[in-house]
DNA sequence: CAAAGATAGTGAATCAAAGCACAAAGTTTG
DNA sequence: CAAACTTTGTGCTTTGATTCACTATCTTTG
């Protein structure tokens, strides 16, 4: 392993190698080579290879890479050795969705509550997660000292929730309105846009 | 206008144009340059030139672009020109959400016919949208005509249904569910996974 | 235990996208 | 109406990612 800068495109594929390697680990594998994980993940065996070497280097030649151990390491390295408590701000479709959303909510990532506007909403509670009211979102995300927000508001409100969600001192922020949020460079953002995905795909067609 | 083969960067940003353009027709605007577009979207001015002129000779030196006029011709390059008319597998957390989500449902989009297996859900409706049987899936969606499938199933079923769909006629997918979908070359796929954006994001922390 | 086989790690080559910088073509101003 | 200004379109350069191809290790086999 030698020093050199990541490419982004890396940490991108660092969550599809963990997902096919806890699949094969489920289906008893103890090893898997380049090669065979360049196959399941329609990739070029280097490119595995280089992208795995960045970190350190996992693997034994003329045999591959141990699932268990390289698993726990991709883990570590997308800093997954620790449960991620997140606020959730709009309880409507999107949102309730997500609450009860089991993909994450039992795993490193869980929503420990939820904001909104809409005065029918507040005090009702979703899979266990309570629905406060969008007012006390600074003070609540603040004290229970959550780092991460999920925004799912209508475009319009969309802004203004991301900028009261950094100031109680949120550092990443997971968006699905189709706005291009403004935020300070030392806070993250990932854009889930349903809407885009669906127009770049006709495209193709 | 010079012919070249088109980035993928390029259609990926063509949405983002297109939503910007609307929001500014709306404010009035009836020219916009490469500049001004570039610091709304945070790239470089060149690369929105650049990106336009793949397909035509839209701007006017000294002036810009004609919002209405590119608006247009985006849509119309994006396909946008016509409804899409999409059947959605899965009526569970995220597929019912996405049957009420008014982000396209009014619009190019449209979600026509949705499908289940769970006995208490078929028959039932969904902001206007029959919930049908899934093992009548692929006789529906060839009847219909329908080209878009949407795939919010659990992800051990993705695959099976994606070959469905595929089978009835289908030539693009957008799928939620976090698997690889294996799909012949000539359909289209469109990704939404929000456990790997959230761990990205979580990288970055 | 030596030879054959498998596979990781990586420097070098290739390919693709982004950005620079300038000519061309329009608009505005005095 | 000429000079100054604005802004597009694009060839060329730079930057970044992917792929190739080779060496270094490890395992397996006869």
């Amino acid at each position: 392993m030698k020093e050199r800068s990541i490419p982004k495109e890396t940490i991108d594929r660092l969550p599809l190698y963990l997902r096919c390697l806890e699949k094969i680990i489920d289906e008893g594998e103890v090893n898997i080579s380049s090669g065979n994980f360049s196959e399941k993940l329609n990739l070029n065996s280097a490119q595995v290879r280089k992208d795995l070497s960045y970190f350190g280097d996992f693997g034994t030649r003329g045999v591959g890479y141990e699932t268990e151990t390289l698993a726990k390491q991709i883990r570590s390295i997308l800093h997954l050795d620790k449960k991620w408590d997140m606020a959730l701000a709009g309880a409507g479709n999107i949102g309730s969705a997500l609450l009860t959303y089991t993909g994450f909510n039992e795993g490193d990532f869980e929503v420990q509550v939820a904001f909104d506007k809409d005065p029918d909403l507040i005090g009702k509670e979703i899979n266990g997660v309570n629905i406060e009211d969008a007012e006390d979102m600074e003070k609540i995300i603040r004290d229970q000292d959550i780092k991460l927000g999920i925004i799912t508001v209508p475009a319009k409100a969309a802004q203004e929730v991301a900028d009261q969600m950094v100031e109680a001192g949120v550092e990443g922020v997971l968006n699905f309105a189709p706005t291009l949020l403004d935020l300070p460079k030392e806070v993250k953002l990932a854009q889930v846009d349903i809407t885009k995905e669906l127009e770049q795909l006709v495209y193709y067609l």
